[in-house]
DNA sequence: AATATGATAGTCT
DNA sequence: GACTATCATATTG
């Protein structure tokens, strides 16, 4: 008896390491178009990449408040990058949505980013959140209106790699992405000691 | 395939 | 005034 229940502030209010490694594989929807998470980031407070590391202050505000709810923020003045908060409310933690796999409404998808191929909709954190149509208009949204992340099923192995796109803690090996995808933004070590998690 | 560069806005020094 | 948790286009090998 079970319908796929959506992810909460159980998952989220968590070590967002463990939330980070955990989410790949993990359904996005959002407005009921999206596909499975393939790279994330993992960013939080004592990080000198973070918004968060000078504490709420700012954009970064939205990091410390509660689990499940979204930290939108602008880049480079053009794109729009999605987190998920973790950890207690207070904590300046979360989980950067890097790519997804277009499945789920990917008519839609392509309407809102003309002239790019499938493997190009969603690989990378601005492209997925225009094919997606997510705006600062979400900052600070909880989870569940709109925007939800089913649980994965079955295994999947993730790999471990340093993130993209930063210019200090870049020795952090803490971007995690789905081993052999076609849709990352960039390619991940393969490790030999990488795990297969279940499904949760 | 790899590297360079411009666009553009919010936050920090 | 400088720097970004980026992307698309242009240029070079």
């Amino acid at each position: 008896m079970s319908e796929p229940r959506q992810l909460g502030v159980d998952f989220f209010a968590r070590g967002v390491g463990w939330v980070a490694q955990e989410l790949v594989g993990c359904t996005l929807l959002v407005d009921g178009v999206g596909g499975p998470i393939v790279e994330v980031e993992r960013y939080q407070d004592d990080d000198p990449a973070s918004h968060s590391f000078r504490g709420p202050r700012g954009r970064a505000v939205t990091m410390f408040g509660p689990p499940a709810s979204l930290y939108v923020y602008r880049s480079y003045g053009i794109h729009w990058c999605m987190n998920i908060v973790c950890e207690d409310e207070g904590t300046g933690a979360a989980v950067l949505i890097r790519a997804i796999e277009p499945v789920v409404g990917v008519e839609a998808m392509r309407a809102r980013r003309p002239g790019r191929s499938d493997r190009e909709l969603c690989a990378g954190p601005g492209r997925l959140c225009q094919a997606l149509g997510v705006d600062g208009s979400r900052n600070g949204q909880a989870l569940g209106d709109g925007v939800c992340v089913l649980p994965r099923v079955g295994r999947v192995h993730v790999d471990r790699g340093t993130r993209i796109g930063i210019s200090v803690a870049t020795e952090r090996p803490w971007r995690f992405g789905l081993r052999g995808s076609a849709y990352l933004s960039r390619a991940l070590p393969t490790s030999p000691t990488t795990e297969a998690h279940d499904h949760v």
